[in-house]
DNA sequence: GTACCCACTTGAACACGTTCAAGTTCAGTC
DNA sequence: GACTGAACTTGAACGTGTTCAAGTGGGTAC
């Protein structure tokens, strides 16, 4: 669990209490979606008051931000196992990005207003804001790792800056997942099919001479920019 | 203006009054905001209910919609003379993409919460949905005209969709705008004034043999997710 | 002239997220 | 065992976007 409020002193009780609001509204989240979970709703079926939601999590949005949390865990969970031998990179590439695919579908629904309050700048659950940096952190993590085992030869200045890059492309792939209404998110699996070997020909075309200029200025500008 | 809602018959007295409350509310938000301008105080302001607004306009959303369309058409007006000369792709593109930035400055504090609902999937001001496809056509419009006039030699095929794909960069470029809390967002202005010679140069190589084929790839699969 | 119709207008009412002053519980201190 | 203070809890109240049953007004048919 993610501490996302600044606690005075944590003791038992109150650590309870939180722990049953969390569960409570991620369960709410996951039965009936975002805008029909109402903090009233969770405050009864947890069996305290609205008031007391708000004592431990300043907005509603942080009980969201709590809900992604847990699916985050479920994708590491998800593709652990099947990273832990080294790979190609494509094949490790197409395992995270795959596993990511199944363990939101069931959530596809309910993403669409989360990502309304993923991409305010103001709202401290963003996944650029400092407030989530944990949070981040832990899904940058897994592409750490996909690159980190990969034996595929990569340029080493790219590789420093890969496992971020391909965090962003995830980033924009759950965008377009979040705006896919074909059947099954049946065109972002095929997006995922598909730009797994693009990124993987990109990546080792990267080291060639005629790319190798423009690959340089790219990353350089990335970093400016980040 | 842009019809946003289908009237029945549209007659002089509710035409006049449909525009005072557009009118009303995009000063509004120019002046305050998006929290501070509320449904009661556009109404207010533009001396009568509440409900009269929504008569005209499904949501509150959908007068943001409106001041889009305005920021919209200011970008149109501030880069339409620019362009009208022909000019290599790297100039055209690069007036195009710095005048929306200047068109956009003033209203970055407000944007954040304008990309929130303009990313929502649900809603129809999402710049993908039917609903706002006119306003989406107008802004393609703006890079067709970049890439029409442009003097550089450009691949036939890559040509027919390269508006589309700037328009989606010009989408990316904004929504790191609205994330960029640089002064005066001095960041996107680096970002665009080094993202411009580097699409260039990308334009220009996607010609080459060796990228040829990783090109074809990629455009084919922006058509088929499109 | 009267009756009707329908575009237009009203403002009270609803449910929501959020706040807050006031209460309750309880471990530690004397 | 009483006292204290802080952690915890309460529910009414606020302002918001949105809805809706009830009106108003002016043009048209008879």
């Amino acid at each position: 669990m993610v501490e996302t409020v600044t606690e005075p002193a944590p003791s038992e009780k109150g650590e309870q209490t939180k722990r049953l609001i969390v569960d409570t509204a991620v369960r709410l989240f996951r039965e009936q979606g975002y805008d029909k979970t109402t903090m009233r709703g969770i405050a009864q079926a947890a069996g305290l008051s609205v008031g007391n939601a708000y004592y431990y999590f300043p907005s509603k949005d942080h009980l969201v931000q709590e809900f992604y949390a847990t699916v985050q865990e479920d994708h590491a969970a998800a593709c652990a196992a099947a990273l832990t031998a080294p790979a190609p990179f494509a094949d490790r590439l197409g395992i995270a990005w795959r596993s990511l695919m199944q363990t939101m579908r069931p959530y596809h629904g309910f993403a669409g207003k989360f990502i309304r309050t993923a991409l305010d700048p103001g709202s401290p659950v963003s996944p650029f804001s400092a407030d989530s940096a944990p949070a981040r952190e832990r899904s940058m993590q897994i592409m750490r790792t996909v690159v980190d085992g990969s034996t595929t030869k990569i340029d080493p200045e790219l590789r420093r800056d890969l496992p971020e890059l391909l965090w962003l492309c995830m980033m924009g792939i759950t965008l377009y997942w979040v705006h896919d209404s074909s059947p099954e998110q049946a065109k972002t699996d095929l997006l995922v099919d598909r730009a797994v070997p693009l990124v993987d020909r990109l990546v080792g075309m990267s080291r060639l001479p005629v790319l190798r200029s423009v690959t340089r200025d790219a990353l350089a500008l990335y970093r400016a920019l980040r």
